[in-house]
DNA sequence: GATTGTCTACCTTCTAGTAGATAGACTATC
DNA sequence: GATAGTCTATCTACTAGAAGGTAGACAATC
């Protein structure tokens, strides 16, 4: 039972590190010690293993983002909850959102784990749509166009960053996450 | 000689649905009728044909983005041939930005074509920044921070904008490309 | 006659996935 | 409490196919 939470986890690491087309069962059992059969018995098959990392993502996800609206009444401090989680992954030089990674595969990707990413990133849109919807009734945001729109801006924005910050470093990478806050605030 | 560019044409486009890993030389050889072998006479490797694929990717958008500054001395009309670059990629709904898929995929991609392809993202960003810092000059343009930061800010978001789209759709695509503009523009 | 572009036929390595065996842990039954 | 059956996690050993790449032959062209 660990195991399989063991897998899942590198597994996830993988996705983000060289993409889900890039890497293998071999690699995995490397890493974790047990043979590429073992994995099988956990796993029926790549797909489903895919699939698998797409559905915790989206759990892993959820939890964080719920948890980081309800600790605050702030906008921004709520909103930090995501820059957090972009930020730690461009400060480790190696990992992508695992959306990201899947959306630049996607013509490579398993249908269903495709469409487990697509709805992370719907959820991550509607969740920063919220919250700059209250920022902007509150005074405290600026942006053009409905809430939606800017938060597929922002999405977008962070997405580019981590791979941008991935390729040039992580200073350029937190830079670009600097302006995308920036970009936000009011009375310029 | 005229194969060579062939060649070169259908791996550019392998890179820009798929990704350098998730393309081989037997889907090239499928496309163009001809053998594995063949290929393998104009390009040695598939490193080769990747760092090809690099250098023609760089030549061809910097060509496209000089003429495009030349043309006007007005930053909206310069900064517009960016822009209906990556509109065009986003409405193929197939294609991203071959940069953008190899920074995804950063961790698979042969050093020397990674290189070239940080100077390509280099060079559009340098290019980004001098329209913008005109456009802010002029008072046509806003934007928080240094023109470089925003330039950056800008293509992490186009980037992120084209994959979006494929993933999610054309209209969702154009949308960010749309917000891009918007947040740019003054008086708010 | 050398060069260029193509071919067929092959090699090696890696890939996901399968078959079948084994050892240990739980669970029912005698 | 011993026995028999089942379940779980692992192993070794294998397969078929795809990957990148090579050797050498054959025409056509310059």
């Amino acid at each position: 039972m660990d195991r399989k939470q063991e897998i899942l986890e590198v597994a996830t690491e993988l996705v983000q590190t060289h993409g889900y087309s890039a890497f293998s069962y071999h690699d995995l059992s490397e890493r974790l010690g047990i043979t590429k059969a073992s994995i099988h018995h956990h796993f029926a098959g790549k797909a489903d293993l895919g699939f698998a990392v797409a559905e915790k993502c989206l759990q892993d996800i959820a939890a964080a983002l719920t948890a980081s609206k309800q600790s605050s009444n702030d906008p921004w401090k709520q909103i930090e909850g995501y820059f957090a989680i972009v930020s730690s992954d461009i400060r480790s030089q190696e990992r992508i959102c695992p959306a990201g990674s899947t959306q630049a595969d996607i013509n490579v990707v398993p249908e269903p784990m495709a469409e487990k990413m697509i709805e992370l990133v719907q959820y991550i849109v509607s969740w920063l749509s919220d919250i700059i919807k209250d920022g902007r009734d509150q005074g405290v945001m600026t942006f053009p166009g409905t809430p939606r729109e800017q938060a597929e801006l922002i999405f977008s924005a962070a997405q580019g960053a981590m791979q941008y910050g991935r390729a040039n470093g992580e200073k350029r990478g937190l830079s670009v996450l600097k302006q995308i806050k920036a970009t936000l605030k009011p009375k310029r």
